[in-house]
DNA sequence: TTGAAAGCGTTACCAG
DNA sequence: CTGGTAACGCTTTCAA
């Protein structure tokens, strides 16, 4: 059986609350006492109960990270910096997935598991203001990505924007015929949103909306006919197999917009698949900036933000939210820029 | 404030006992009494206090998970995996990171986050034999990697055979000059394959060693000369700029046998901007399959395993070890197999 | 089948 | 500066 503070209280002669002083070290200990209770605590190999500590004072020292989906290198470099922001204020990182069930992220929201975490970073899919509202008494959550609603606190890019910026860098490289690859699977029309509690269908992820429409609106601005290519889900097996059918079955048109970098793998390969020079033939362009499309082939033009900023501010507005839950929700919104490699060299 | 039992005792008109039976569903409750405390449980909104739960049980339902840099999209693709099959057995997920720090892993592996978690999957870098040892009363902990050990579970994969087979592949293809790219960085003195004991400083991660032994073998009794290029982080963007380098000062070899797909991904991008076509004047392959090497330009040959068995088969080891310590170590060996892409076609 | 009470390991309050 | 004691919310003896 591990050793408790009673324990090493008894070992060292003192009583429990003089080791649990001697551990918090905040209060002043006679450092004769101190030493006396620290060498007991190495004696027994003293290991604190999280779990009694946190019932104590109410806080688990955890806090949670919920992704749609884990698989993606974007998911692993938030998630490296989450747990590596995370530890150097104290924290551990319990993590989540929801995309496999759209109700989770309700559930996370919530319940904040139960009490076993003190906030919650959430990248939300099918969430829309009209859930986060109805999901009553919140625990301190901070959302990453591109919600419209100002209940809880929010770390962004402006979605929007750069996939206008985007579109409008591939418009001034020459290109006309510019394809969308990952816009929402279902027909914009309903300007109602994807509501959780599975009473509509979802119609795409906010991030994919929102890209979508920056697209549309730089491609209307120049007078361009839109190209849309839905994906259901942003992986790059779909990718490569969507597109690979829209070359056959059309025009290969002068560049291929992706919605995120991971979708961007998947266009090259089937380009490369049907013989299709890029950027000679047709360019691509992607959206994350994530490690490895510096080495695609041809490295990948893309949309960059500072990855570190983003997450270090999803941790402060966390942190706020967590010293005192009736600030006000703030937003951050993260700049971001084009990265111009070879993938979209006009030809 | 949240409600507790009592609050819904209360309302329900029974005892804390009788609701801790409906939620936990176990014992027999009069149905007409479970109702009752149903709809107490409802109207209150009750959430279980985890810590709490986990004070009384002395478990948390977390396991821990224990990487040595997530940044990698291996690591995301085991990660993915855990928390999917962790919560088919209605297990948390904390997950953490080893390699900035080298005693992280003893930390953990010596606490296993004081309790927090019920189990730890570790897959270790630094950790030999030793340091497994002379951990002391060790915690449920299943190893996932190759270590030479057999004090705790452990899943792996047959490193060394792995790197002998495809090595072979390499040389059966007719490629002569075969060099290895992310051998450990040895200071060269040692005998050829730096094998390490117990007690010496590490020269490198355990897989990096076990797979450099392999590709000597498999070129040692093909009577070839090896070709070692060390990495010190298996990223690519290491293994671009040390590969590239090569290039400029070596003649181009036949291959290169990437030790893991990340390292591929960058030896690729070195070799196009060196403006050298493979697989016409020079072939790569990578190891582990990771999702993107379906997608790289050419697509990737590498070492292939069921990741999920992989994963399962560690849940499973955990969860015999965390039922009852005093069961026996086991080991888990999941078969592997060259998966032939066109990055090592025949010239 | 249900109720009362004890206790898991910590920390906070209040004495001394 | 330090010791006793209570309390966090839950589950689990034991009794009824």
């Amino acid at each position: 059986m591990r050793a408790t503070v009673k324990d090493v209280a008894k070992l060292a002669g003192v009583s429990p609350k003089t080791v649990s002083n001697v551990i918090n070290g905040i209060v002043f200990v006679r450092p004769e006492t101190r030493a006396r209770v620290e060498k007991a605590l190495d004696e027994l190999d003293y290991v604190p109960n999280l779990s009694a500590r946190g019932l104590r004072n109410g806080r688990s020292g955890m806090i949670g990270l919920a992704l749609p989906d884990l698989l993606r290198p974007y998911s692993a470099e938030i998630t490296h910096l989450v747990v590596e922001l995370a530890h150097d204020r104290g924290w551990g990182v319990q993590i989540e997935q929801t995309a496999a069930e759209p109700e989770r992220e309700f559930q996370l929201l919530s319940k904040a598991r139960a009490n076993l975490v003190d906030g919650l970073i959430l990248n939300p899919v099918n969430l829309d203001d009209s859930a986060v509202m109805s999901a009553g008494p919140l625990p301190a959550v901070v959302l990453i990505g591109d919600v419209d609603q100002d209940v809880v606190s929010q770390v962004a890019i402006d979605n929007i924007s750069a996939a206008r910026d985007m579109a409008q860098h591939l418009i001034d490289q020459g290109f006309r015929r510019i394809a969308a690859v990952g816009t929402p699977e279902v027909p914009r029309g309903a300007s109602g949103t994807g509501r959780v509690g599975g009473k509509t269908d979802s119609v795409g992820t906010a991030a994919s909306r929102l890209r979508a429409i920056g697209y549309s609106e730089a491609l209307a601005a120049a007078d361009l006919e839109p190209i849309e290519i839905a994906l259901d889900r942003w992986s790059p097996e779909g990718a490569a197999t969507v597109v690979g059918r829209f070359l056959e079955e059309n025009e290969t048109p002068d560049a291929f917009f992706c919605f995120t970098d991971t979708i961007a793998t998947g266009t090259l390969s089937a380009l490369w698949t049907a013989g299709i020079a890029v950027p000679a033939e047709c360019a691509v362009a992607g959206f994350d900036n994530i490690l490895e499309s510096r080495f695609t082939l041809p490295p990948l033009t893309t949309v960059d933000f500072d990855r570190r900023a983003f997450v270090s501010g999803a941790l402060d507005l966390l942190a706020e939210r967590m010293a005192n839950k009736d600030t006000e929700p703030r937003r951050i919104v993260i700049p971001h820029r084009i990265v111009t490699r070879a993938s979209t060299a006009r030809p």
